[in-house]
DNA sequence: TTGTACGCGTTATCAC
DNA sequence: GTGATAACGCGTACAA
């Protein structure tokens, strides 16, 4: 047994060169392949990693998995889907059940919320995590006492108002994201500090919003009711964005040549459609999160909480413009 | 150590209220979880469930892993996500990982290839895993002798011409899916089956596409080019259909007024740009291969391959009209 | 009603 | 260079 056991697990251990071939011989004639339970039972990890999002459905979020699933399955591991809808008691069962397999990682990938009360008892379950050797990635800020791979959000929102601004425009909506959340916040503020910056703080205009398309449409409706047209509109993510031009549409105001519209993300919607965003690296954060647990031991899981800021990319396409000599609104 | 673990599994073993309260009281105190890997290892069977895809970041695929995990997580499951890319080779290598971990079952949620070489390969691999227990469910239909929970493509297709067909229409062009796809041929036989019977046969017009944005942008692109342009398109998938819809606004043909167009799947970008398709339940399929697994025992694994169809349903939209009176192109 | 002992399939340690 | 044995953490048949 023992020596069937190192020939299939390549060990190190001297065995002849016959009864190496046997054994694999009678391993590949019975069909043989070793438990991957037992093995993790025994070695007290699994080759198994956690990706915890809030909907799959959401393109930004299909797009981080398939980094970690690149990186992990290369590397002999399976990604495990958690599915939380934003919800942070979800995201803790998650991560119990995470220990129960012992799985090598747990990725958060998504925004925590401002003030969340169930925050602190998901830093305990990711602490508690940790001290069985269980890796924990966060692709977003977040105060779970973790290491985090991600973007400058704020920073992402900055660059595209000020590639709006340096297009001639001066008064520019902001559609927000869901109430609440990091995300939300982070974003909003990078427009807002540009916007300031720029001095142009009387010509920011805020408009509650959402991440999905329906909240993008509803504000763009409630934001042309309201005149004058604003210079630009700047929504919170792709998908808004998108919901928003649907609402010029069919209002029939023109894209770009009345009002310059744009986006952060840079899903494959927006090549559809040809909106200017940010590139944000949402694969990448993903494949790095993988890399870092697939690389670091278990016995460093408990290390220093450092952040990796990844860097972000203006995508300018055909949904801006240069603002068009004309009367103000 | 017996009483402890009939008090956690809840055991029908009569149990002292006292000894109950105070097994739950330290376990509590402790933060005891019993190991989902230690159970899988003697039980011979985890609460695992594999899901193959093509790639998670097609939202066709995402709906469907989204009713997966659904059905699973709230049964207690775990979802493990696999992007095999369209290569048989990997499913099969995935299909033994299922078997290394003692999976409750593995869906397989992409479409199979015409004449694939390595699909009986695959349908070796699938019947020792249900030798073991784990059960397979296929969301298309293919030989690997495994239960198919399905939608008709053909008729889906079918159903769209007829559609078309009933708004006036004539010449209608057929963008197909990937060469050699067994989804390809279906959604494509489909579309000639109802040309044939509403004795159109010459107005149908087949173009080489693909499942993508720029195949169906190219292909209509194409299309274009070789007047006369026909009543409407019809796209194999929704993907490809907006790509034609890009493709038409960039030409400025007018959808619907000059030319109609639709596609197949209901995907969300179908509802942000109104594209007429028709709705396949793809959330309910995975629920469905979910349940399936989750509610039969494992000795039921190498049980009849029978199929179950889902029905589906037209959803006219904005991209379709009435033939208009013109001038034959 | 409670406790003991075995087996699940590995790997690591130790004798041979 | 090879083989026996313990241990991983659980569930369960059996004994008490």
């Amino acid at each position: 047994m023992s020596t069937a056991s190192r020939v299939l697990t390549g060990s190190s251990h001297p065995i002849s060169a016959k009864t190496r071939a046997k054994v694999i011989a009678v391993a590949e004639q019975l069909g043989y392949s070793p438990s991957a339970l037992a093995r993790a039972l025994v070695s007290r990890s699994s080759r198994l990693m956690g990706i915890l999002v809030s909907d799959i459905v959401n393109p930004y979020f299909s797009v981080i998995a398939r980094g970690v699933d690149d990186i992990a399955s290369r590397a002999g591991y399976v990604t495990m889907l958690c599915n939380v809808d934003r919800r942070t008691t979800t995201e803790i069962t998650r991560v119990q059940t995470m220990r129960d397999y012992r799985a090598a990682g747990v990725i958060f990938a998504g925004s925590g919320y401002v003030d969340d009360p169930q925050e602190p008892e998901l830093a305990k379950a990711v602490r508690h995590a940790q001290e069985q050797g269980i890796h924990a990635v966060s692709l977003t800020a977040r105060t779970i006492g973790c290491p985090v791979i991600a973007a400058d959000p704020q920073a992402a929102a900055y660059d595209i108002t000020d590639y709006l601004i340096s297009l001639g425009h001066r008064r520019i909506a902001f559609i927000e994201g869901p109430e609440d959340m990091v995300a939300t916040r982070q974003r909003r503020d990078g427009f807002l500090a540009c916007m300031s910056n720029a001095d142009l703080t009387e010509g920011a205009h805020l408009f509650p919003g959402g991440f999905d398309f329906e909240a993008g449409h509803a504000a763009t409706m409630r934001l042309i009711a309201r005149p004058p047209l604003p210079d630009a509109i700047i929504a919170a993510n792709d998908e808004a964005a998108v919901g928003a031009l649907n609402a010029l549409r069919q209002a029939h105001i023109n894209v770009p040549d009345e009002i310059s519209v744009a986006g952060i993300d840079d899903l494959r919607v927006a090549r559809f459609v040809g909106l200017t965003t940010v590139s944000l690296p949402l694969y990448e954060m993903g494949a790095m999160a993988a890399r870092h647990i697939i690389d670091t031991p278990p016995e460093a899981a408990t290390g220093a909480a450092e952040t990796t800021t990844l860097s972000h990319r203006l995508i300018p396409r055909e949904t801006t413009a240069r603002r068009a000599a004309r009367t103000s609104g």
